[in-house]
DNA sequence: CCTTGACTTGGAGTCGACTCCAGGTGTTAG
DNA sequence: CTAACACCTGGAGTCGACTCCAAGTCAAGG
């Protein structure tokens, strides 16, 4: 698979992907003989896992040093498993803090919704008062 | 209350405080005579309000617009009701991608436990055989 | 009176994460 | 044979959100 067919359904410009790949995020892609990448199954998996961890906002860096670990095999799986539970730990709480806000936001429409109603009912009445019945 | 305070109750560095002033993200700050800043309970329950949001990710820009807004009085409530669920929504689908990323590590993890387990048992078949008992 | 320390301003610098560009190559269609 | 097109690279530019800095002011203590 190109990489403007991966772009299209990945929802991931083909800057970003090369961007990913120059930097380490995403070990070297296949290539063909032309030396154009040629996307293959596990290429693609990895472009899904990072898509997926960076739409949370994990960081570049800690995802590079995780994709690192991953190409040097076994020995590192301790390790790798310490920087997904720390990663885990601070999504998590970022969700917690998210979740609050979202509470305030609804409250806040709920007040706004109010705030509304009541002043439509106020203008019924002035309209009321003005028709004269 | 003096602005270093509010950085510290409420985790802004004083820099961040008078930036986010700066743009309108919190309107002009009450001063003492000597023009430093004297934070109010107002102030400061805009101070909680933009840390809450920008803690959640919404963009300095929307709360702007937001925060005019709400300077320009009662005639703007509904557009400020619009603001907040267009945000809200945004919110929600973020903590839904984010949820499912966290499904995802929670998953990986689980796996490289089961790994490092069954290198754990794998090593203690060694020494067991090396000790030839 | 002078120093110290917390405050002020306007403006420049940094950081993370892309995003864009110029100039070049390789394959396919006319 | 050449034009069009999708790809390539290295490097520069942008954007959002701070963060830092120099130079100045003011109030309180020695």
């Amino acid at each position: 698979m190109k990489i403007a067919e991966v772009s299209q359904q990945y929802g991931l410009s083909v800057d970003t992907l090369r961007y990913y790949e120059r930097v380490g995020l995403i070990p070297p892609v296949h290539r063909n003989q032309g030396g154009v990448r040629d996307y293959d199954e596990l290429d693609l998996r990895r472009v899904d896992f990072i898509k997926c961890m960076r739409g949370a906002g994990l960081p570049v860096e800690v995802l590079i040093d995780y994709m690192e670990l991953v190409q040097q095999g076994d020995s590192t799986t301790e390790a790798r498993k310490e920087i997904l539970i720390e990663q885990r730990n601070l999504l998590a709480a970022r969700m917690e803090e998210m979740q609050k806000t979202l509470d305030r936001l609804n409250y806040k429409i709920e007040v706004y919704e109010k705030a509304l109603l009541k002043k439509e009912k106020e203008m019924v009445q002035v309209e009321e008062l003005m028709a004269g019945d």
